[in-house]
DNA sequence: AGCGGGATTTTCT
DNA sequence: GAAAATCCCGCTT
């Protein structure tokens, strides 16, 4: 149960972040939230930011598996990713929404919502644990935002389906979801 | 419940 | 100059 698992860039590696925690410092608290909705891109693949090779915005993601990969889109959100792949792999696991486990009222005062709509979406749950471009190439073994690798789920509980919010490469089956979670974006 | 538009800025063509 | 790995609000049905 360690980070070494993320160094392999296949889709597989970003279902097997379903379930596994993530846990956010935030004014002075600890917020412990869980995976449940993340969909894979890399190089090979025409919806990815990584498609074009390098460039300033897409470093983070050419760069060591386990860190966190952050963008800035519609001129107003920004959404995160966990890198994955040996260096050069250009991959990553888009983090699409997480169930709260602890410090909700933490996130409340961030989001100014309550329920589902804290954290299901990434930029709702960007939003709401307090990531921008700050954490874009933070290391997920250190605090303020650390990763912890969780069992794997058995695959009976996944859904796997095409990916959200994407006009290339629409058909891949690169979305991965926990079946029964009230939190996943959209069924 | 579902559709359409606006917000707002980075990125690449 | 246009599109973008989105979200929210208001209007219609």
């Amino acid at each position: 149960m360690d980070m070494r698992e993320l160094n392999i860039a296949s889709p597989d590696t970003a279902r097997r972040l379903l379930g596994c925690e993530l846990v956010r410092l935030i004014d002075g608290e600890q917020v412990w939230v869980k995976i449940v909705e993340t969909e894979y891109y890399d190089q090979t693949d025409a919806a990815s930011h990584s498609y074009r090779g390098r460039t300033p915005r897409t470093e983070i993601m050419f760069g060591p598996a386990g860190y966190l990969y952050v963008y800035f889109t519609y001129g107003m959100h920004y959404c995160c990713n966990i890198v994955l792949g040996e260096e050069g792999a250009g991959a990553a696991a888009l983090i699409r929404a997480v169930e709260p486990l602890t410090g909700i009222d933490t996130l409340m005062r961030r989001r100014k919502r309550s329920g589902v709509e804290l954290t299901n979406g990434p930029a709702k749950l960007c939003s709401a644990m307090g990531i921008d471009r700050g954490l874009n190439g933070h290391n997920l073994t250190q605090a303020p935002l650390r990763l912890e690798m969780e069992p794997e789920l058995d695959a009976s509980a996944v859904t796997t389906t095409t990916r959200v919010g994407i006009s290339q490469a629409v058909d891949m089956p690169w979305r991965f979801y926990i079946s029964d979670n009230l939190y996943v974006s959209r069924k």
